[in-house]
DNA sequence: AAAATCCCCAACCGCGGGGAA
DNA sequence: ATTCCCCGCGGTTGGGGATTT
């Protein structure tokens, strides 16, 4: 059966946009607010479909929009935030005013990587470049998290007996104000041989935030026990001179740091 | 000066999530 | 509970300007 196509492609424009269809999009958006793309076109006497009217709309023609080249320090802003969201470009734009999801992925594809590269830092893991033995990488983590609250203060780890940690505010002055997540972490077994009581998970839970955003975060560990940090990719074990990942750092460093002594099991 | 190559970024495509029917 | 539809997201592409040969 299939899904029906989202507009008449015969009958619709493709490629770049005319000054005149802009200035239609515009005045029709100024007149009658954003909303309801599969009709705009329509209405507004484009031949274009709806989804190349959004994309128009929110990448180029959007009042308050910065372009022009980035800054170091929004640079600066795009690699942590990348190095503990991933490529979650629409939850990076919004931390940065003025700046679209594309563009920013386009930024980071076309110069951040490069220059991630050029520093020896693999810009996918945030780990330096070349240290990883062979074997020692898991399956990516998935990453799930809830854009609509992004409120994350700098937190503590409180681990609890049943393994459950809880994060505990520690400073107003979050690198990420508005950003929270309830992260919780399992632990499972890297192969699929190992037994899921092998596998433990901890729970981070903000007490004292708003309802979770919540980042469900799957790591990995072998069932001989060793340690992991718990970065983007996950999977490499702590304390050796293969995880020198600076994410799981910068990830601690927002929530503050783990209570002395204590240890992801 | 012309051709080849590189690079950037606007735009497209396909998919998944979520709400409505 | 299921299907359908719309929206938004992330990956990818290709046109065109910039740079190099």
């Amino acid at each position: 059966m299939g899904r029906s196509p989202c507009c008449e492609k015969a009958r619709t424009n493709k490629g770049a946009w005319t000054k005149e269809e802009d200035e239609r999009l515009v005045a029709y958006i100024k007149a009658h607010g954003e909303g309801c793309w599969r009709s705009l076109p329509k209405e507004a006497g484009l031949l274009r479909c709806g989804k190349s009217c959004r994309l128009r709309w929110i990448n180029y023609l959007r009042p308050g929009l910065k372009r022009g080249n980035f800054t170091e320090e929004e640079d600066e802003q795009i690699i942590q935030m990348h190095s503990s969201l991933g490529n979650k470009w629409s939850l990076i734009a919004a931390r940065l005013p003025g700046r679209t999801d594309n563009e920013i992925k386009n930024h980071w594809n076309t110069h951040i990587k490069r220059k991630l590269l050029s520093s020896g830092i693999d810009p996918q893991t945030h780990c330096q470049l070349g240290n990883l033995p062979r074997g020692q990488l898991v399956p990516s983590a998935p990453v799930k998290v809830d854009q609509d609250r992004m409120k994350l203060p700098s937190m503590g780890l409180d681990l609890a007996e049943d393994g459950h940690s809880t994060i505990t505010s520690t400073d107003e002055e979050s690198s990420f104000p508005n950003l929270n997540l309830d992260l919780t972490l399992g632990l499972g077994p890297v192969n699929s041989n190992a037994k899921s009581s092998n596998s433990s998970q901890f729970k981070i839970t903000p007490p004292l935030l708003p309802p979770p955003m919540t980042a469900t975060i799957m790591s990995s560990r072998s069932t001989r026990g060793g340690k992991f940090c718990s970065c983007y990719q996950f999977g490499y074990r702590i304390n050796t001179e293969a995880c020198n990942c600076h994410a799981m750092r910068e990830l601690l460093r927002y929530y503050g740091s783990l209570e002395q002594g204590q240890q992801i099991q």
